[in-house]
DNA sequence: TGCCCTTAAATGTAATACAATATTAGATTA
DNA sequence: TAATCTAATATTGTATTACATTTAAGGGCA
């Protein structure tokens, strides 16, 4: 056999039993929680790794495969091609949200109470800490909405204000600057923005803006509690619109 | 070549251009979204939908690999082996989300923000839904955590009474009964647990459990913003504690 | 200098063979 | 008859070899 007459270079562990791959893959996985490997550090070719795990070329790229679908590792071709650890990538944790959630069959109820929950917070926290390169971006969106609300209505009208509504959110969201509340946002728009663009029609949008409108100028007051409030009430109202098309009346034009 | 004698059997897409795996996970994965494959449906064999797809056992093997990471198929050895679409997991989504934190580089405090977020919201819904079995199973951890807190503190203790505490605010979580909440908690909880395990003495066990009590009372008795402001307020204290040792003193001992 | 061509290094794909594993069905035994 | 062992079989796991394709680097030439 080809591999047992190679030592293994660095300190990994041959393998036995279970599955190899399984065995490399967690041996990996260790390694990067571990703190032992960092985003963009390269790992060798194939045939190199093959070799310091002592198992066949066919083992390691099972074991690649897996590791490269976790997200874990990047793997390019051609000369000074190979094995590279990752960097971050929030699309593809929210592409395995939406996997998730699509195999386990959540609600469309239930997206919207977790959206409810990340954006609020994300909402108190963007008043506490916006960046005027936050307040910038949110104004240009805002500015945009506005020109599609006031014109007249295409047929495409809807899913690009949608689009951009969700834009809005996000930059909310990214106003937080919290990096774990801006992954699950975008896993959980993902999934939301389709189920949205339904039901925009000019007077919907032109609410919208509003919303958006209210809750940005308390984010720039400073007011925590008030924005998120105010976010929370806008929240409950979509989502009760969304799910019955009907709007409680002790809640209806709060903003 | 073995493969162009067989017609493809289902209506799979012969491949080619890009990678072939890639073509063949994004049919699949189109497919799953299309609504066209149910959790524990059959596929075939490896064999089978090489041919189907007009590829080499190996290409199709690779493709496999990515989507058995991504959690979309099951593969089982052995005679009426082969691949099956899986059911949800939500362990399997922690697992992703936990990858792509340490991959970003999120802090701890960002994680202990996305934490309240996440649980305020649920301790609010958990007071509107609280189930009979939901109930009993707070108690019982919350007698467990009890019993800990009181006892002398052995060299393991503050590892136990992290583990169940961390138990007790994973079924409170489950008792929203959102299962886009649980899954993200799930998540969180992966990268915190080893944070909190920290800093447990007898007297913050003590407190913790005071804290615990108090929120499970609200929940039960039906009080929804209650229990979410004291939640908030207690995490915040929790999070301060643990980011600096030190607590801001007019929240001090506020349950 | 700037373009093109060659070369080399790496993954992608294919085909084959055998090992390991799990299910099924049949034979054997109490 | 019922339980258990055993052999056959189907399927993935692993290994090996060979070639195709892709990508970057370097050298030659205008």
């Amino acid at each position: 056999m080809a591999q047992s007459a190679v030592k293994p270079k660095a300190g990994w562990q041959p393998v036995r039993g279970e599955t190899l791959s399984r065995r490399i893959v967690r041996q990996i996985r260790a390694a990067l929680f571990a703190g032992e490997l960092t985003p963009g550090q390269a790992l060798g070719s194939e045939l190199q790794l093959a070799q310091e795990f002592g198992v066949s070329r066919m083992a390691m790229r099972d074991a690649l495969r897996s590791l490269a679908a976790a997200g874990i590792v990047n793997i390019r071709v051609g000369k000074r091609g190979g094995v590279f650890i990752a960097h971050g990538d929030p699309e593809r944790f929210a592409d395995a949200l939406a996997i998730q959630l699509k195999l386990i069959g959540v609600s469309v109820e239930e997206m919207f109470d977790a959206q409810i929950a990340i954006e609020v917070t994300a909402t108190e926290f963007a008043a506490r800490r916006l960046a005027s390169a936050d307040r910038e971006r949110l104004h240009a969106l805002l500015t945009e909405l506005d020109a599609i609300a006031a014109s007249p209505m295409h047929a495409e009208t809807p899913l690009r204000f949608t689009e951009l509504s969700m834009r809005f959110h996000e930059a909310l969201v990214e106003a937080s600057h919290n990096r774990a509340l801006i992954a699950q946002f975008k896993a959980l728009r993902f999934v939301l923005e389709p189920v949205y663009a339904r039901r925009t029609t000019g007077e919907v949008a032109r609410r919208v803006v509003a919303s958006h409108r209210a809750v940005l100028a308390r984010i720039e007051a400073g007011d925590a509690e008030g924005a998120r409030q105010l976010m929370h009430q806008r929240l409950q109202v979509v989502r009760a619109r969304q799910l019955t098309g009907a709007v409680p009346t002790d809640e209806r034009d709060m903003a």
